[in-house]
RNA sequence: AGGGGCAUGGUGCAACGGUUAGCACACCGGCCUUUGAAGCCGUUGAUCUUGGUUCGAAUCCAGGUGCCCCUGCCA
């Protein structure tokens, strides 16, 4: 238990603890509840973390329900996906329960508030119990049939229940109260009537279903709940469901609302998800670009990192949005201590060594983690012809730019120092090839003298080079908040043109060959990547999960800041100078 | 005649009436380096506002301001 007291403290935590030591409660169970009418995103996984984290914390447990009160909305589908997903996140719940498990008992519920005169039904049709709902700031009025005798209300629900009568056309409501500050207290719906489609699972055993507010605090309370973590937009519900467990005497669930998590970068809702789907924005939910759990974990990041990173976002009350930077660092965190490294040329320029014998092949070592020795080491092929990436040869290598140039030397990654002594060029002048010597002293990268050279670069030996795929991704939107749209523009004129990148030229070291859907590995110097289930036999796919934090692209990045700036600065200067002129004429 | 919530560095959280308001990410600088990675060290930077209570307020109270949610027979 000492661990309980290294947790980071939040208002949860806190209630619960009390909810403990007051003995309001004597045991904890939470429950996590989708709706099956969507995939689970990463939004999702901060309250899955946050609810199956609090049982577990207390040696309580959690449940699994699906919220399936609306069969319009609702198919089987999603129901075998949501459960993919919490398993991956790494959760167990106790029990597999549905809203629709405990349709009758709701229905024996809503019997029991009509004969107290706590419910009736109503005849309005759907325009007038809009209108005589009030507005924000005006109550409502009460429906002429909200005090009509509790027989006649009984009666008619049974007929309701019965298939009497067509869809829309009357509804069962709480008699609370028209003109509460509280919209959902005017007398809220408790059944309506819904004829199709059949429910997944009661098939047409119903053709009333029960308002998510008339079976979300019971079905809470029947499972024996004793805290209903939900999101803020549930605050203004809590005194409706209270007063349900109230009037009902029912086991006396706890609700608290906490902020959901929203991240830069990204778009959250359903709505907005399917229509990236829907419209070929991107490839389907599990387009590795998707916040979606599934999206995610085709993209090759961790159950772990995702639970770190909703860990350090912690929770609160308040709206915010955390950096999509800091999930970033975690995957990257989780995956330098466990990804082997490989050696990957995603944009290559060959190589000859000129004073290297034909026919020679070595084979050189290679550390597979320097952050996990017991991952050990390998062997990889080496001999005159070589592949680098293009951008680690410089013709006119900028300031501080330690790679290779004409003249420079630096050392090939467990191999040799080599000088770059020729360019050649195709007809267009295109560089094609990069001639150099290398020094045979030099062999694993060090320098029997002791020189130092400030560069290393990564490579792979042309002849036993795997060619491969590799997909690169970015952020699926190019400003912070996608939300955010100004002058008529929606999130769609957002989206990063740039997000996807195919490159089919890559060059990969021969250990590579056997790698498996699933594999991840960081690339020296270029980023972790993971084997995509696209692969086949003849050709590995991967995607990049996440770039190394990369310092020299910072400072190129910068540097083309202020060019621009400076570019733009002259072009004023000019403009001023032209009217100028024009003036003076 | 409206009701409910929220406000702490750039971002996300902590501090529960009592040191110089702490942590993570980002940023900036340095060290180290056979990955411009990782690691290590350091710097900058915050209590929305106005009053009140108190010996003492980020914390309690009141007003103001700003943002979010609520007028589905959706969840």
């Amino acid at each position: 238990m000492t661990e309980e007291n290294t947790l980071p403290s939040n208002f949860i935590r806190e209630a619960v603890a009390e909810d403990l030591a007051s003995g309001r409660f004597d045991y904890i169970a939470t429950r996590f509840p989708p709706e099956p009418n969507g995939y689970l995103h990463i939004g999702h996984a901060r309250a899955l973390i946050i609810t199956f984290s609090t049982a577990a914390e207390n040696n309580g447990f959690c449940n699994l329900r699906f919220d399936d009160t609306n069969p319009v909305k609702e198919e089987v589908e999603y129901v075998d996906a949501i459960k993919e997903d919490i398993k991956w996140l790494g959760f167990k719940w106790k029990n597999e329960f549905y809203a629709s498990d405990y349709f009758d008992e709701l229905y024996a519920f809503a019997i029991q508030l009509i004969k107290e005169g706590k419910a009736y039904v109503d005849e309005q049709t759907p325009d007038e119990v809009r209108e005589n709902r009030g507005t924000l700031k005006e109550p409502g009025s009460n429906s002429p049939f909200r005090d009509r005798p509790a027989e006649e209300s009984l009666a008619l629900f049974e007929r309701m229940k019965n298939g009497e009568f067509p869809d829309g056309s009357i509804v069962l409501r709480a008699k609370i109260d028209m003109a509460s500050g509280n919209i959902s207290m005017r007398d809220p719906i408790m059944y309506r009537i819904l004829h199709e489609p059949p429910h997944h699972r009661t098939g047409n055993k119903w053709c009333i279903y029960p308002m998510y507010d008339f079976a979300h605090g019971q079905s809470d309370s029947i499972e024996g709940i004793t805290h209903s973590l939900c999101s803020l937009e549930y605050e203004n519900h809590r005194p409706l469901y209270n007063w349900f467990i109230n009037e009902l005497e029912i086991f006396p669930t706890r609700q608290i609302e906490f902020a959901r998590l929203n991240l830069t970068y990204t778009v959250m809702s359903k709505r907005r998800l399917v229509r990236l789907v829907k419209e070929g924005f991107v490839k389907g939910w599990d387009d590795p670009r998707m916040p979606t759990l599934s999206g995610y974990r085709r993209r090759g990041y961790t159950p772990e990192a995702i639970r770190s990173f909703v860990e350090a976002t912690g929770v609160a009350k308040k709206n915010s949005t955390a950096d999509v930077g800091l999930l970033e660092h975690h995957i990257r965190q989780d995956l330098n201590i466990r990804a082997d490294r490989r050696m990957a040329v995603l944009d290559p320029l060959k190589v000859v060594i000129t004073n290297y014998p034909e026919d020679k092949v070595e084979m050189l070592e290679a550390v597979n983690n320097p952050e996990d020795d017991s991952a050990g080491t390998r062997e990889i092929p080496f001999s005159r012809e070589f592949y680098i990436e293009r951008s680690d040869f410089h013709e006119d290598p900028p300031k501080r730019y330690f790679r290779l140039a004409l003249g420079r030397e630096v050392r090939l990654r467990y191999g040799y120092f080599v000088t770059a002594t020729d360019i050649v060029r195709d007809a267009a002048g295109e560089i094609v090839e990069i001639h150099c010597t290398y020094d045979p002293e030099t062999k694993g990268g060090y320098a029997p003298d002791g020189r130092k050279v400030r560069g290393t670069i990564h490579w792979v030996e042309a002849n036993s080079a795997v060619p491969a795929e590799v997909r690169v991704y970015d952020r699926l939107f190019s400003v912070p908040n996608p939300m955010n749209s100004e002058d008529g523009k929606t999130f769609i004129d957002y989206i990063n043109a740039d997000s996807l990148a195919t490159n089919t030229r890559v060059q990969m070291e021969p250990s590579l060959k056997h790698a498996r859907p699933g594999d991840r590995f960081q690339f020296e110097r270029m980023g972790y990547f993971i084997v995509d289930s696209d692969s086949t036999d003849e050709t590995l796919v991967f995607n990049r999960i996440v770039t190394l934090r990369d310092n020299w692209a910072r400072i190129e990045k910068e540097r083309a800041r202020e060019k621009m700036e400076e570019n733009r600065r002259r072009k004023q200067e000019e403009k001023r100078r032209q009217k100028e002129m024009a003036k003076r004429k």
